[in-house]
DNA sequence: GCCAACGTTGGC
DNA sequence: GCCAACGTTGGC
């Protein structure tokens, strides 16, 4: 069992989004960098556990808890030309990018602030609050997820 | 909107 | 393979 963070834009695709799907589940689509690609690719495993977290808005911090229902898959969107995750260098037989579902577990009563998990010296060596962390798919280690949940 | 910190691209 | 130019991310 491994623990992620994923990040998004609430104002393209919000935890309340997620949320708001019948069955909860929905294809982590449109992630665009090799790294992250790998992770998705090669260690995010069925049942893994993951943060909802919300950038470039108000109220940036996570939000939200899910959880892995469907392992790496090709990212359908890099074929289609509408789509602004279209890659024109991808080919179905050679995809470049893949996705994974995941299902809605709970959103958390009150956020969980950026701000507020910079302060805590626990898990002060977090990726998040590192340095150059702009992978959209981060690794969250057990003590870190743990603590973190306790907050919650 | 600004800007730091990356990642990617492409000419050589 | 190097590296400058460019594009993107994301907090503030």
């Amino acid at each position: 069992m491994q623990y992620w963070l994923f990040k998004t834009e609430p104002d393209a695709f919000s935890i309340d989004d997620l949320a708001n799907i019948p069955d909860g589940i929905e294809h982590w689509d449109g992630i665009r960098n090799y790294q992250a690609r790998n992770y998705l690719r090669d260690v995010v495993k069925l049942g893994d556990q993951v943060f909802i977290y919300h950038s470039s808005c108000k109220y940036v911090g996570i939000v939200g808890l899910a959880e892995v229902v469907k392992e790496g898959y090709v990212d359908h969107t890099q074929f289609d030309p509408e789509s602004k995750y279209y890659d024109p260098k991808s080919t179905k037989d050679k995809p470049k990018w893949m996705m994974v579902d995941i299902h809605f577990k709970r959103k958390f009563v009150k956020t969980l602030l950026l701000k507020e998990i910079k302060t805590m010296p626990e898990i002060s060596e977090i990726g998040l609050v590192k340095k150059g962390h702009r992978l959209t798919i981060l690794p969250v280690n057990q003590n870190e997820f743990a603590w973190l949940l306790g907050k919650c």
